[in-house]
Order: structure tokens, then sequence, then C-alpha cells
DNA sequence: GGAGAGTATCGTACTTAGTACGAAACTGCT
DNA sequence: AGCAGTTTCGTACTAAGTACGATACTCTCC
């Protein structure tokens, strides 16, 4: 019974909604969140209705990595290499830092969709317009979206947001750390990450500096 | 009804025989295959048995979390830093290798265990000791840990092992390269990847060395 | 050596989630 | 109107986490 009563209409379903739906409820409620029945309560429909434009669940997981990858904004080959792979690796990280549960599902899904493919194609052409060899755009493309993915996994588990409450956050950890079992740990906390204006997120410029130096040196 | 029949003596439940038998089903079937139900037919006991010993799953993802870090070598402050740093680092690639789904968890568990704390603070102490200081050690240390995480999230999401199976692999992809879409893909697959003797894995070690080096040029 | 008390294991059953199957409601055509 | 295609939904089955309480075994202490 679609757009049943012709006064509350409601729009159409399609596999592009259904996929942008599913990634509002993942933002809100983690990959955990995300089941068909929360899903459908989000489009305002039942349940089975979802499965007339998708297979099954893992279609849906498949999609919305597509989807996120497609946020990231494209580095463009040709141009300054250093600025174009630094503003997509800062861009990746926004987009992961939006949606964090889409780092968990990059490392199980095995089949790149065409945001995704579109999104590695351009970076490594920028790297070969560069001036790097074959084997150096390996080396360096996997490098930096270790390094990327790798901060991103850091950041999601962060159990606080900026600098403000890490304070309260390190309190329960702390009782463990009082201790003594673990001095240099106590010690980076209360010297350093438990400052006011200490943001975890600032690490990523050093790291990301870092590897842009060393990858320069190879050209 | 413990230990039945007294002649099909089977050994006692333990909370440490329950984590362990439930890494041994992670790496078998991955984190999806660790169910409670496939933890007790691994211990030879009913579902509930095993809630002797933990309070939920939770507390089981908690707690193999904390053995996979306990299986990670240590660093030992005051050595050779570079060696130390990197013999952890390489531990770390094979531990998250052995246990890949080890990688997905970590992220989303926020309450660390004693392993995992005594892990983290044998690193920061190893760079403190080489003459880092408080912030130098916590800038090295995040990008050392994004890159290594970042590289098991990498290695974990290949769809084969070793380099013989690549091609196969790719087989399947390669019909949505062959459109001519993604050339620097194609060409990064056809002249580099997919050439006898790729192996992933070697990138490691080129990542690892340009960021020890450029930690080094800090101190 | 029997009576509790404590320890360890299990049976039953409820809840949530994915989804197969087919019915039903609506659309546009003829 | 009648029919076919499209879209949505109702019912129901299965798998998994786990609450609750029963059951069986072990270890004191008299």
């Amino acid at each position: 019974m679609p757009r049943s009563q012709g006064s509350t209409e409601r729009a159409q379903l399609s596999r592009e909604r259904v996929l942008r739906a599913a990634v509002a409820v993942a933002d809100g409620g983690g990959l955990g969140g995300l089941t068909i029945r929360s899903l459908a309560t989000q489009l305002d429909v039942k349940p089975m209705s979802v499965y007339y434009y998708v297979a099954n669940k893992n279609e849906i997981l498949d999609g919305i990595v597509d989807l996120v990858f497609g946020e990231i904004e494209l580095p463009v080959p040709g141009g300054d290499w250093r600025a174009e792979i630094g503003k997509r690796a800062h861009s990746a990280r926004e987009v992961l830092r939006r949606h964090p549960w889409a780092i968990a599902l990059m490392e199980s899904r095995t089949s790149p969709g065409p945001a995704t493919l579109r999104h590695h194609d351009a970076n490594v052409g920028t790297f070969r317009a560069a001036g790097f060899s074959v084997a150096q755009t390996a080396h360096a493309y996997a490098l930096l979206d270790a390094f990327v993915y790798g901060f991103a996994v850091q950041e999601a588990s962060l159990p606080f947001e900026g600098s403000e409450d890490a304070a309260e956050v390190a309190g329960g950890m702390m009782e463990q750390f009082s201790s003594g079992q673990y001095p240099h740990l106590t010690e980076l906390a209360v010297d350093h990450v438990l400052q006011p204006g200490y943001d975890f997120g600032d690490e990523f410029d050093f790291g990301l500096s870092l590897i842009l130096d060393g990858l320069a040196r190879l050209l």
C-alpha cells in the first residue's frame, strides 16, 4: 500500500534513500544501532519494505561504505602533490570522524563500490603525476592510508570529545594509574594529555607532516 | 553437575579458559562466529555455563582484547630505542595478523585491561628513556600506533593471503578496471601488485623505516 | 557420616534481529 | 474495468544474548 492516504504523502523509497537513511541511523546510534527495524523506522516504513531495494543487510553495509568514500574530497592529479594529498588526508579524517562506524566496516568489506575505486584512483594518480614511480606510489599510498585509518581508529576509541571532558574521564582510569604500576603513562597523562589546551587531534598534523616530509625526500 | 561421570574427565572451566577459547573461536570464524553458543560448544559445555565466569558478552570482548595485547612483545625502556620500538611494531603487526578480528575490537572497547596498560606504559617509557620529551613522546607514539593499526586494518582487508592468489582474486575486480575508468589503479595493479614476488606485507618495513627516520630527526 | 553452605553447570524461556514467503495495495496501460 | 508490474507490508521462522531458577557436585563442620 504505497503512498497510502494521499494526504500524508510519504516520499517514495529508493535504494538511494535507504542507504542515506542507513548512514543517518549509524551516525546516531553506531553500527550496532543499525538494524533493519531501526532503518525501517527511520524511513517510516515497515521492515520488509527495505528488502525491495537491497538484497540483504550486507548489501546495505557495502552501500554505506561507498557513500562514505564518496564524501572524501578527491585529490587532483597534477596539482601541488603535497597540498592535494594533504587536503584529502584531512578530508578523510574529517569524514571518518563524522562516521566513526565506517572504519570498522572498511576493514571487513571486500567488494569496493565505484566511489571507493574512484577515490583510490585519484590518489594513485596524484602520486604518479608528482613523479613517484609505481613502486614508490605503492609504498607512499600504503603508508599514508595506514596512518589515516589508524589515526581514525585511535580517535574513534577516545572516550571523550575535545579537551574539556578528558579530565573527568581520565579520573576513572587514574584509579588504576595511581597504583604506581604505570609510571610513564601517568606522567604522559598528568603532564601532557590532561593539561588545558591539549587536543589529540593535533597529533594528526604532526604525523602527516612527518610522513609527507619523508615521502618528499624520495623524489 | 560438574565433572559428571568421572571417566570423561572434563577440565574445569575458568575465566582464563573461557577467554582463551573465545580467542580460538574468533581466530577460526571471525568475530561474527563468536557467539555464546559457539563458545560453549568449543568448551564442551552448555551456553549458560560460561556466564558463571563472565558477566556478559561485552566482558568477553574486553577480555580477549587484553589477551591479544598481552601477546605483543614489550619494548624495553633504556635499550636501543629504534630496535626496541621496531621490534614491538613488528610483533604487534604479527599478532594482529594472527587475530585480525582484534583490530575492530580495539576501536570499540573503552576499558583497557592490565596487559593493555602495561603495553602502553612500556612504549611510552621507551620513548622517554631515549630522550624524547613528553610532548614528543605523545607525537611519536600516536604516529607510530596509527601506522601499526592502520597497516593491520589494510592487511586484514586484503582478500588474499600472500602473493600467489592475488592474481585470481584481482581477476574479478579487473572487470571493473578494464572499463578504463580507473587507469591509475589499473597501472598499479598490473605493473606492480600483480607482478610475481609482490607482497603487500613488505610495505610495512618501508613505512616503519620512514617513520623511525623522521622521529630520529627530532632528537 | 549427614546437613548445610558454597561452587559450578545447566534447562527453560523471553527478547531482539535478520529475513523467507507470499499477500495486498497501488500504478499505469489497454 | 481489467490486468500486469511495482512497491509495501504481515506473518512467521531462525539465530543469538541472557534472566531466572533448578540441579548437581564439593567442602566444611558437627
